[in-house]
DNA sequence: TTAAATACGACTATTTAAGTCTTATATTTA
DNA sequence: TAAATATAAGACTTAAATAGTCGTATTTAA
């Protein structure tokens, strides 16, 4: 169905409290989830893929949280989703480098490469857009 | 995760090749589904979506079948998602009109218009693809 | 009138997404 | 240095969406 996952949605909304609100200080996961209603050990989850994938950093213990790892101009759309999406993709096949990756139908299908041109375009948009863009 | 259903990719693939294979003739779901390995069942029904949403015809009985009701030029890859994907849009909050409808989180939520900026840029590329171009 | 096709609603199974639970680790401050 | 407050992370459960099946009715050419 085309969607971006709630994980994703909330990711976003993440980045987008920190650009907004961080001021040289730390946020916690608890301030962003209790802002927006999101379940804290979820959000908490997805902070450590965004510190994983080098968006954000972490200060540990008291006074601890989290800090935009660059400028917000800096971070795209895409970066998120690739953070957070477990399979982004048009098809299963998009995902992987190698076309025929475990699909019954690689040696009949005849939308594969159609499809990449298409997953090129949508991916240029996601590159286009920046969290600055969104402030 | 942004994915096609298996629907979409069913229906691309059986609506190319009525494209390439009709000459004036009917097409019938055992042709298509056997040629690619998909359920008959479950691409009878997507078939069935496809006619009522004016992109194939039917031809009930012996020797029926289905035709496309255009040119391959004019069916667009949006015309077939809107006729399959059951929850076409980024978000919950973009396939209706009303952009709170339901949502919790209406009130806080901080990305609903960028996405859908987002999501005007997606439907544009599905709107630029056609069968036609995908022969 | 039979065979071969579409039409369609109800149902089931499978997979994915979303959320929870638990424990461990790091760091500041009293 | 102990307590409080924060992140780190894996295992697990629940809920929802996708994918596929079943059964029956209807249409039409030969």
């Amino acid at each position: 169905m085309l969607r971006l996952s709630k994980k994703t949605e909330y990711a976003l909304m993440a980045v987008k409290y920190m650009a907004v609100n961080q001021n040289g200080k730390c946020i916690t996961v608890k301030e962003i989830a209790d802002t927006y209603g999101i379940s804290f050990q979820l959000l908490a989850k997805l902070m450590q893929q965004l510190v994983r994938n080098g968006i954000i950093e972490s200060q540990q213990g008291t006074k601890g949280g989290y800090r935009l790892n660059k400028s917000a101009d800096s971070i795209l759309l895409l970066d998120i989703i690739n953070a957070i999406e477990e399979n982004y993709g048009l098809t299963d096949c998009m995902e992987s480098e190698i076309p025929e990756n475990g699909c019954a139908r690689a040696n009949c299908c005849t939308i594969r490469d159609p499809l990449a041109k298409v997953q090129n375009k949508i991916n240029r948009i996601f590159s286009e857009t920046t969290i600055g863009q969104i402030l």
